[in-house]
DNA sequence: AACGGACCAGACCGGTGGGTCGGTTCAGGG
DNA sequence: CCCTGAACCGACCCACCGGTCTGGTCCGTT
């Protein structure tokens, strides 16, 4: 049973590289030879593993992408009593540059999405359905945090959660090349200050 | 001297239908007969107006999309007292689904800026500029609205005009699709919200 | 040893799309 | 009336890339 292991190895170190370098040039512009190249693969072995091109990326989505928004956006704020703090970490978490080889993967979302958009329906609906989990768990915490009294009651949930998600992937479009920390700093900023109109305010006394 | 009129026309031909359709299918996903096949044109004539499709695309940003930015996003804000409510109206004006024949140019942006994104440099440079002036104006706008009274004095100008830049430009990557008027009205209300935060609380004497 | 199948190499194919080039039309000036 | 040059046509070139196909290698089984 050393078969499957085998193929599933190059199956994984496939998919991790091909994110990678989809991340840095993005799918559309990115050739198959590009990344077979640098693993030192060859088309044959590609086409061994992955029925296509669009099939290889469904899968780098389902099983890397998914995974790390899961990771880094929804988890983190299944364990807090108060939601804004945690949305906030979790957001700033997000938006940090890669350290070192990791990439920065909250960032991709953006540009995946619209680069799909109108292109290839099918991805497109399946990085949709990512938003959408993210969404919904985004809802239900600020709904909590409604319950808990951190969150004032007049709120909307799902249009704060809508517009904290807009927010964050606009950002992508601003951070693009300069490694800015300028602007994760000002974007936090503000975060901070839209948070504080939708808080509870503890009324003192 | 016909002939130059002959030839502006020609080009403001090629250009709306280009910016039309680019803005539908996207930049790379757009051939040239694509174009040329809906204005009954040749390659040739194409290829003697411009001198290739990235020159004509710069030329229908720097002619076109710059124009449009400006009507829509800039221009509003400079005959108004208070500029919070003049912000928000142009932004909900901007993310106006087109009617009829007429394109949401706000919207474009976030796309040709990704699209683009480590993959033209120039292009991308000139996208960049555009929001460059957006940004600047919309700082001097609320910095005038600090000193006028209308903003909090705490505020950070800048932070907000990215904000505000951000949130703009996100939620294009959420309204791709379905023309779902909800998710502009929970925009446009988070952001009222937000304004509220920097807006200078009438100190209700 | 022999067989079979998983794994892979790389030449090849076919469509696509940006860009070229020789030729054609037509308006206007001498 | 011819000649020049701008405007335009469309066949062609070529690089690129997704996908196919033939054949080879390695490993486990019998």
């Amino acid at each position: 049973m050393q078969m499957t292991l085998k193929r599933r190895e190059t199956m994984h170190r496939l998919c991790g590289k091909g994110l990678e370098i989809f991340n840095e040039k993005g799918y559309y512009n990115t050739s198959l030879d590009d990344i077979l190249n640098e693993l030192s693969l060859s088309k044959g072995a590609f086409y061994h593993h992955f029925k296509s091109k669009e099939d290889y990326f469904i899968n780098i989505v389902q099983n890397l992408i998914v995974q790390k928004v899961y990771a880094l956006l929804v988890e983190p704020l299944n364990h807090c009593e108060d939601p804004l703090p945690a949305i906030l970490e979790s957001l700033e978490n997000a938006l940090e540059p890669g350290k070192k080889n990791e990439m920065a993967y909250g960032f991709m979302l953006n540009d995946f999405l619209t680069e799909f958009n109108k292109r290839n329906e099918e991805i497109s609906n399946h990085l949709k359905s990512i938003l959408s989990v993210w969404e919904v768990n985004l809802v239900s915490v600020l709904k909590r945090g409604k319950v808990d009294g951190h969150i004032a009651r007049h709120v909307d949930c799902e249009g704060a959660a809508t517009y904290i998600i807009a927010s964050f992937l606009g950002m992508r479009s601003l951070m693009m090349d300069s490694t800015n920390g300028q602007l994760k700093y000002q974007y936090i900023q503000q975060l901070k200050q839209y948070f504080n109109a939708i808080a509870a305010h503890k009324v003192a006394a």
